[in-house]
RNA sequence: GGCCGAUUAGCUCAAUUGGUUAGAGCGCUGCAUUCACAUUGCAGAAGUUGGGGGUUCAAGUCCCUCAUCGGCCACCA
């Protein structure tokens, strides 16, 4: 053994000694209890970041029940992340000069194909330099023909049990982006913007939102607001920007007394709480904003008018017309804006495809009540039970071209949709046979949210059969929302079963100082860099200890050297134990120990701590167990047992070396699930180059 | 506005159901080098556990209150 722990020089070696002895390779066995872990699809459209290293909770878990004699299978996925490769894509093209409209659909499609293969490949290989214990061989993509097929199959499901419609309604929509949003993906920010007092006909009234008043269809005021009493349910003709118009004054709670002067324009086709008062009152939806972020005819001659544009001359008019009692400039509100290009988003009517949540949240919440789902740490549990609460019916579909294109037809003579997972042949009410199908996609979430048995289910029936439903479902918690919940919707209506008997959410990376990562900031570290630097399984110890499991991580080089100089010194350890193995040879004997007692008390030391560290991995307390470890090899073997006994090996005692190495050994398998290289390397030491310490176990 | 979390050494964080003298990593100070390891060892400095009140034989831990920070949700023109 070398004096020095050189990751580099065994990294690569042992994990292709893992993959050729087929350790991670999932497999069938009755006799054996399976423990599946699905893997989070990382995204193909890009590099790994230090998000991804968080996984490791998933591999301390695989090689942990692998140890523990289970059956594992992880499970190694990406996710073609629809919108958001189109647009990571769409920023490449830019930087060419292109845009996506240079393209057909086809093409398009083609092309980001190409792009995402490349990327796949790169973030595997990534992957793979962490250790982690992935079955290699079974690779899964979100766009692998055989997953699209139970993806369309299960919204034909859907479709057909009545939880799938079809609805004009308003949604988030960026006319930048040209796609619309679920309301789960809207991003709320801060805004100053003027707030406008603006006369309107008998009334002063306040909005944000001038330009949108050719949209109106009607004037709200509070039922119990005594102030306006007398006009409720009056129809008022008003001297508008565009020539007269009529409009009717109704009741409604929505509106606030206090806010403003109590009285507001209502534009249903272009603010959520108009369009809920419409729905109420039975007013008419009035589009005057296109898909464009134009000004469409309706707004007369403002036409054509981008909204910000339209706003300034709706004001300058109205202000020449004496229509603008005040402006109050400092106005503070939040506007939904789109998480990707940050602009704000539009409340457009929009045709579009929509998931009825409530019968699939009602069933899962039985369950969830029963307590036959375990969620770590425990205070996830309340945040999925008011999420579950909270959910409203999903929009699915997406004007994206990259992505799983909705499986649903339109007769074109009776207009009238058909879902089917090829094209019809023949309308069965009109017997005609033109159909087109929809251009839009699923909303990536949707093929995500079927992950766990989509998966499986590509696999033979045998595996599904043993590995599902999945034994934990282990991400970060940021998308407990977005995604593990909506697992739990759709993965239990596909399968009448959850798809994972327990949630483990973990923290965010953050950097040393505990600030968020942002390329902003300048604060992003590379993992492919720190492994090079100091080894994967310094990172990888590095994010688990001296962690709280859920909680935030703050991960400095400075922790990752730390873990590093750890390694080296377990390494050392074992390189004293190997070269007193080596003086002490046959010649030695089994003489009187001296030292008989310090060795009984290291061997009772070392009994406790391996209790401990059972219950500690058993309850999930990976940090503890880890911490503990670390604490006995470094501070009691090392610093204290390991000088205690020294000169009793020079003497040729071969009792205590024989303690001591199996304490050593002990310890070395129990760091093996978090810090897999440097175990298995000295496993090969002292256990001979074919075994692996994953076969060996616990025992 | 609602919910949740946090506040512990210079920095970043632990402390498993309340139980010795509150710990670690990094940093800092001093000493040690023909020793498995300087990616080391030994020794050390460093904390009124955010403030205040309460329960208890016993509180970092439980309760109340105040303050500050963060996250999620709702989202009023």
């Amino acid at each position: 053994m070398e004096s020095k722990y050189t990751p580099s020089l065994f990294e690569a070696k042992i994990s292709d000694f893992w993959e050729k002895k087929g350790l991670f390779t999932a497999q069938v066995d009755p006799k054996k209890e399976p423990f599946c872990i699905i893997l989070p699809p990382p995204n193909a459209n890009g590099s790994m970041h230090l998000g991804h290293a968080m996984f490791t909770y998933e591999d301390i878990m695989i090689r942990y029940q692998k140890m523990m004699g289970k059956q594992t299978f992880w499970l190694l996925g990406l996710d073609h992340a629809g919108f958001e490769t189109q647009y990571v894509f769409e920023k490449h093209l830019k930087k060419q000069g292109k845009s996506r409209f240079d393209y057909t659909r086809e093409e398009l499609f083609q092309t980001i194909w190409d792009f995402v293969m490349d990327n796949k490949d790169t973030i595997k290989k990534q992957l793979r330099r962490l250790g982690y214990a992935l079955d290699w061989k079974k690779e899964k993509f979100t766009m692998d023909p055989s997953i699209v097929g139970i993806v369309l199959q299960t919204f034909k499901d859907l479709f057909d049990k009545g939880l799938v419609y079809r609805a004009n309604r308003l949604i988030h929509y960026c006319t930048s982006c040209g796609t619309s949003f679920s309301d789960l993906e809207v991003q709320y920010k801060e805004r100053i913007d003027p707030l406008y007092y603006i006369k309107y006909g008998p009334f002063t009234l306040a909005t944000v939102r001038p330009e949108t008043k050719f949209g109106d269809t009607a004037l709200a005021v509070n039922p119990d607001d005594i102030r306006y009493k007398e006009w409720v349910g009056q129809e008022l003709e008003i001297d508008g920007l565009i020539g007269p118009f009529k409009i009717r004054v109704i009741a409604d709670k929505a509106v606030d007394p206090e806010f403003g002067t109590g009285v507001v324009k209502v534009t249903p086709a272009h603010d959520f709480t108009d369009y809920e008062m419409a729905q109420r009152h039975n007013l008419p939806l009035k589009q005057v904003i296109g898909f464009d972020g134009k000004l469409n005819e309706a707004a007369g001659k403002y036409k054509g008018l981008r909204i910000f544009s339209a706003r300034e001359q709706v004001v300058r008019d109205m202000t020449k017309k004496g229509l603008i009692v005040k402006i109050q400039s400092d106005y503070t509100h939040r506007v939904g804006t789109c998480y990707r290009c940050g602009r704000v988003l539009e409340p457009l009517p929009k045709e579009q495809w929509f998931i009825k949540v409530k019968p699939l949240v009602d069933d899962i919440k039985k369950i969830i009540n029963k307590r036959s789902l375990v969620v770590y740490p425990k205070r996830f549990e309340k945040q999925l039970v008011r999420i579950l609460d909270n959910f409203i019916d999903w929009n699915i579909s997406r004007q994206v071209v990259w992505g799983i294109r909705i499986p649903a037809y339109e007769c074109q003579s009776k207009k009238k949709w058909f879902v089917s997972l090829e094209k019809p042949k023949k309308c069965h009410i009109c017997g005609n046979c033109d159909f087109k199908q929809d251009e839009d996609t699923f909303d990536t979430w949707f093929s995500s949210s079927q992950w766990p048995f989509a998966t499986l289910m590509t696999e033979s029936k045998d595996i599904y059969n043993y590995f599902y439903p999945t034994s934990v479902m282990e991400t970060g918690h940021d998308i407990l929302r977005a995604w593990v919940a909506r697992m739990l919707m759709i993965g239990f209506f596909a399968t009448k079963q959850l798809p994972f008997q327990m949630i483990f959410l973990h923290g965010m990376v953050r950097d040393g100082k505990g600030q968020k990562m942002s390329k902003s900031k300048g604060n992003v570290i590379d993992p492919l860099l720190l492994i090079e630097t100091y080894g994967a399984d310094a990172l990888r110890s590095a994010l688990i200890f001296g962690t709280k499991e859920g909680g935030d991580v703050a991960l400095s080089e400075e922790k990752v050297k730390g873990m590093r100089n750890f390694a080296n010194k377990i390494w050392n350890i074992g390189r004293f134990i190997e070269m007193s193995s080596q003086t002490n040879d046959q010649s030695s004997k089994h003489i009187k120990n001296g030292k008989k007692e310090i060795t009984e008390n290291l061997e009772k030391e070392y009994e406790s701590l391996r209790r401990e560290y059972m219950i500690n991995m058993k309850k999930y307390r990976f940090s503890q167990a880890l911490g503990d470890v670390y604490e006995f090899i470094w501070h009691r073997f090392a610093d204290y047992y390991l000088e205690e006994l020294k000169e009793e090996l020079k003497n040729g005692n071969i009792s205590v070396l024989e303690t001591l190495k199996k304490v050593y050994l002990g310890n070395i398998k129990m760091l093996h699930p978090f810090m897999p290289f440097i175990t298995e390397a000295i496993g090969h030491v002292f256990y001979g180059e074919e075994t692996s310490l994953l076969q060996i176990g616990f025992k």
